[in-house]
DNA sequence: ATAAAATACGCAAGCGCTTGCATGATATTA
DNA sequence: TAATATCATGCAAGCGCTTGCGTATTTTAT
């Protein structure tokens, strides 16, 4: 049905081989020929097929994308589209494709990675850190798969390729900020130390502290839970300014404070890691350190691009965040 | 270096058709032998390739999504990561992959979509309804391949798949919920009539009134121009109750309000269309429709399953809506 | 017991493309 | 002008799998 390679070979009284050549471009072709082909080409609107090409050169001109969110969770779908975009953009540049796999604990879990691995032939492969089982390291190893991590890894820091936001700094960032605007007990609120990430942005925090101890208020990710904490803050009279690990604990917080009529700036300075396109139209607009998840994407993609080329070629690297300063810690001195 | 069918055929002694038929299970083999081969694959840890299938088959196994998207615009983010994961959901039901382009205009255009379409990347295509032009309905019908519209298409409503959100109930629904809240003037804010999601909208907004004249004022989707559109709403002291198009617009609106010391609910209700995780916390917590794009992306893929069997199967389907009443048009009557 | 039907499997061509090697034509050099 | 190098192209095998057709073997019916 469709027009081939050989179709194009016979009308131009070529082989198929010229034309294969004069598509690739890689091989010297008459001019003559060239055009003829050419012309041949559009004139019977030819399209090779990635499939037959695929198989014989053994590539597939594809990535994979291995996420694990859950489909209804906010955090993870924000956190999510932003870097995927960046991912996209960069394997587009490369003229990849990128397929997007879904890796939920209820589905038939690795079933998806090895299919895309295995089966797709995927030329290189981003993930997340929680996917990253030993096991799966070895079989990626072993292999020969290009991957990345989107995010700092649990194990093998230094012999696996990733990138993370750069989150001690953020908490440097968020820390210092709110020292210079006068507040002299900040606590952090948010998340759990299982995630490498929160370790990271409490490790940032600790060493930016000035004459306090660490005030540390972790949470699961629910209302009831972040709820709970916040009010526990509140009541700790001691507590001026909350470092928030995401935009809904910051909000939470904030509407806690607003009830019991603390008021923000004044008595509580409030930074929130993320910067969501919301938390400048809300009131009191929140500063928030920006984490940059469509470099992270970009960079990502690029770190496997690399691989792809140099099996060696392992990286790692930390995006850098910035602070936007608004309402929530504006405190006039 | 990778295993093959014919390495698993040797080792079984059987011919290579034999392994194919006990992969694909569709024909007859005897037990003994299936167990056998079972075994052997299993032992050498064989994975079928799947170029080499979809060559011999002509099916791809995986589907397109196609978006135009601003990498760094949240509205289309958002829009996009939760469509995409009901999507990727049913695909992955389906046996599928799912492949992402991001089409911007910035980029060479069409090209990534007709690599996508014949180059035999994909088996069918889900496609935005900007993308839409009748050149392109034309080449997809031409080629025959499947295709569903993520929202209502500009042409040819009736000849081609697609899924909407049920706009136009929506603010059916907004609508009398805020006269039913005892307001008696409402406007509707935001976007412009060339999408046609906000035209349907606006339909069902004029359908609904009751006792007044359609308040409409259209924005282009800038700060400037919602927060000039809000300005002016707030100066008509008729309206009492504002229909906004997206969360953006009503915290624009909100916050203006707040600013003239105009109350919200008392002296001024609101709803939004979408139902951003947010917007619950924030003080006034905005009443939403709620645009289940989740599901929308479900039924899209599952439409697009359906014409890659049955390539007649043109369907549409709108997705229900429902309001979530907030503090926002809570008005003590 | 024999014909007919069903079963289990092998053969080989084919999916559309790439690529190492070979070859004839043309250009370069001494 | 002969010898050598360079070009432009063709040949054919191969990438790993599927599938229509054919055949030997077993089962069922008579």
């Amino acid at each position: 049905m469709a027009v081939t390679l050989n179709d194009v070979a016979k009308k131009a009284g070529v082989s198929a081989s010229t034309v294969s050549r004069v598509i690739s471009g890689k091989e010297k072709i008459s001019d003559k020929t060239k055009e003829k082909i050419f012309s041949i080409m559009k004139e019977l609107d030819y399209h090779p097929n990635s499939q037959a090409r695929n198989l014989a050169t053994g590539s597939s001109q594809t990535i994979g994308l291995v996420i694990n969110a859950n489909e209804k969770d906010f955090y993870s779908n924000i956190f999510f589209s932003s870097s995927v975009f960046g991912i996209e953009k960069i394997a587009q540049d490369n003229s990849y494709n990128l397929i997007i796999t879904n890796n939920q604990k209820k589905r038939n879990d690795k079933a998806s990675i090895d299919t895309l691995l295995f089966e797709k032939k995927v030329d290189g492969i981003i993930l997340p850190p929680l996917l990253l089982t030993k096991t799966l390291i070895t079989k990626l190893k072993n292999n020969k798969i290009p991957f990345v991590i989107l995010g700092e890894p649990n194990y093998f820091k230094d012999k696996i390729s990733w990138v993370d936001i750069n989150n001690t700094k953020g908490s440097n960032l968020a820390t210092s900020h709110l020292y210079n605007k006068g507040y002299k007990q900040i606590a952090f609120l948010g998340g759990s130390e299982n995630e490498i990430f929160t370790k990271n942005r409490i490790i940032g925090y600790k060493n930016s502290l000035n004459n306090q101890e660490p005030l540390i208020f972790n949470t699961e990710n629910s209302e009831e839970s972040i709820t709970q904490a916040a009010t526990e803050i509140l009541k700790n009279k001691k507590v001026d300014s909350v470092i928030c690990n995401d935009n809904i604990t910051a909000l939470i917080l904030s509407k806690a404070a607003k009830e019991q009529n603390i008021q923000i700036p004044k008595d509580l300075g409030i930074i929130t890691f993320d910067d969501y396109p919301l938390s400048k139209y809300i009131s009191p607009a929140l500063t928030s350190i920006v984490t940059d998840t469509y470099t992270q994407g970009e960079m990502a993609a690029n770190m496997l691009f690399s691989l792809i080329q140099d099996k060696t070629a392992i990286t790692h690297s930390l995006i850098d965040v910035s602070l936007i300063e608004r309402e929530s810690s504006m405190r006039n001195l």
